[in-house]
RNA sequence: GCGUCGGUGGCGGAGUGGUCAAUCGCACUAGACUGUAAAUCUGGCGCCUUCGGGCUUCGAAGGUUCGAAUCCUUCCCGGCGCA
């Protein structure tokens, strides 16, 4: 018995897009869909009746966060994570992977998941000369040794080790570990690095497919290989032999590249299973991935910019902070739908935004994922109705313009 | 009235002869954020600027000095103590 069923709906012309759904043990998923991230078993500032409003189908928390707090053996005697958390809905856990980039490579660096290609000295090796860098991760050839942000205590985690503690977490999706790149490191490094990944990718199956867990749980490998062609399709093929349930698409992208390592990977990865492109993305990156053959994203990108101050509307993004709005009385968006929409005004969100109260971020958070999961409604609705194109195209226009 | 302490940029508060247009915090202002080290971070914040610099500031007016927010004199204002 699998543990997940995927089918496809309907399929965009000429693209490799397709509407579909997604059959958990908590639930079905209309994809494609937007993951909301709720990384400690939480969506900052939200209670999951909040969460469920906005229209969230699954939310996505993190092994590394969860395993070093509350643990993940505590997280399993409550039961596992959808009965700790209240959250009855289908829910994915990351591998951690993603902390081996934000807390090695990148820790202390104006390193992004998204960066510019357009800005140089980003592209030059990171790993040349730094290796007095102070970094929380360190990577070895089994796993990779982590200092915790919390108390500095120092964590090995392997692939074996990280799907067992997302068994213990209990989610219906699981990734396997892997190692996320920057695009600046060296294509020597990315084919190593993709070695590595490749080899964990295996043992994080054969671990998984040796547990009772992978009848309830659906394990997602991950492809990586940087800004490079040859190294991205290779690791397609490669993961997409492997008996894995569904995909996920890694990496740190220079935004000019996403679309075409995008296209790359999913023209190679099996049709019928899903694809999760992994931490994206803004309005116009999701237009991409669903165009491109992507059938889940998760981002943080809606409740973290929402508790910085910037919210979605139609027109583009605004910042709450701003002089503009102190007097406002209308709603963000117009247009929106969303409880906030309905009944608190710019110039209060204004006020309890300068004021630093919480329900700023509760408020502005609600917003956004109602936006961005609500776009991404749109866009699957936009593929069974044969107007997908026009909905981007008209979207964009006004977002962008 | 006498004594005493003090008056610094929107506010609080450093500075006590040159490196001071003046530390810092707040406020204000703008920006960033893409598998959350994130209720976070960055820039600006006297006026003008061809971004080299120029100009006017530290209660007021005089003075000392090559040079004053910093020293002296007088005055104005405020706190406290004594009458």
């Amino acid at each position: 018995m699998k543990p997940i069923k995927f089918s496809i709906i309907k399929e965009l012309q000429g693209k490799l897009g397709r509407a579909g759904t997604l059959e958990t043990p908590h639930g079905v998923i209309p994809t494609p869909a937007f993951v909301t991230v709720g990384t400690k078993a939480t969506v900052k500032a939200l209670s999951t009746d909040d969460v469920k409003n906005t229209g969230a189908d699954v939310v996505l928390a993190n092994t590394y966060h969860l395993y070093l707090q509350p643990g993940d053996e505590r997280v399993k005697k409550f039961g596992g994570l959808h009965k700790f958390m209240n959250w009855f809905g289908p829910i994915m856990t990351d591998s951690g992977g993603f902390q081996v980039f934000s807390l090695g490579a990148a820790y202390g660096k104006n390193l992004n998941k998204v960066i510019s290609i357009t800005d140089p000295s980003r592209l030059i090796s990171e790993r040349s000369m730094d290796h007095e860098a102070p970094r929380l991760a360190t990577i070895g050839s089994d796993g990779v040794s982590f200092r915790s942000h919390l108390d500095g205590s120092l964590h090995y985690i392997t692939p074996e080790k990280s799907v067992e503690i997302q068994h213990n977490l209990g989610a219906d999706i699981i990734f396997a570990f892997d190692e996320c790149t920057s695009p600046s490191e060296t294509v020597a490094y990315q084919e190593e690095a993709l070695d590595r990944t490749h080899r964990w990718a295996k043992k994080s199956l054969e671990y998984h497919k040796s547990k009772i867990n992978s009848e309830s749980q659906a394990l997602f490998g991950i492809v990586q290989g940087g800004r490079e062609e040859n190294l991205r399709k290779r690791s397609a093929e490669f993961i997409g032999r492997m008996d894995f349930d569904g995909f996920g698409i890694g990496g740190s992208f220079a935004k000019e590249d996403m679309s075409t390592a995008v296209l790359w990977v999913n023209g190679v990865l099996p049709k019928d299973k899903p694809r999760h492109l992994l931490g994206i993305g803004e309005p116009e990156d999701l237009f991409m991935g669903v165009e491109n053959g992507v059938d889940l994203f998760d981002c943080v990108a809606p409740t973290r910019r929402a508790r910085g101050g910037t919210l979605y509307t139609e027109e583009g993004k605004i910042n709450i902070g701003n002089a503009q709005f102190v007097e406002a009385e209308g709603p963000i968006d117009p247009r929106c739908g969303c409880s906030t929409c309905k009944d608190y005004s710019l110039g209060y969100l204004s006020h309890l935004y300068r004021s630093k109260e919480m329900l700023a971020s509760t408020l502005g958070s609600i917003h956004n994922l109602y936006f961005i999961t609500n776009l991404v409604k749109r866009m699957r609705q936009a593929i069974l109705d044969d107007n997908f194109e026009k909905l981007k195209t008209d979207f964009l226009a006004k977002y962008l313009k």
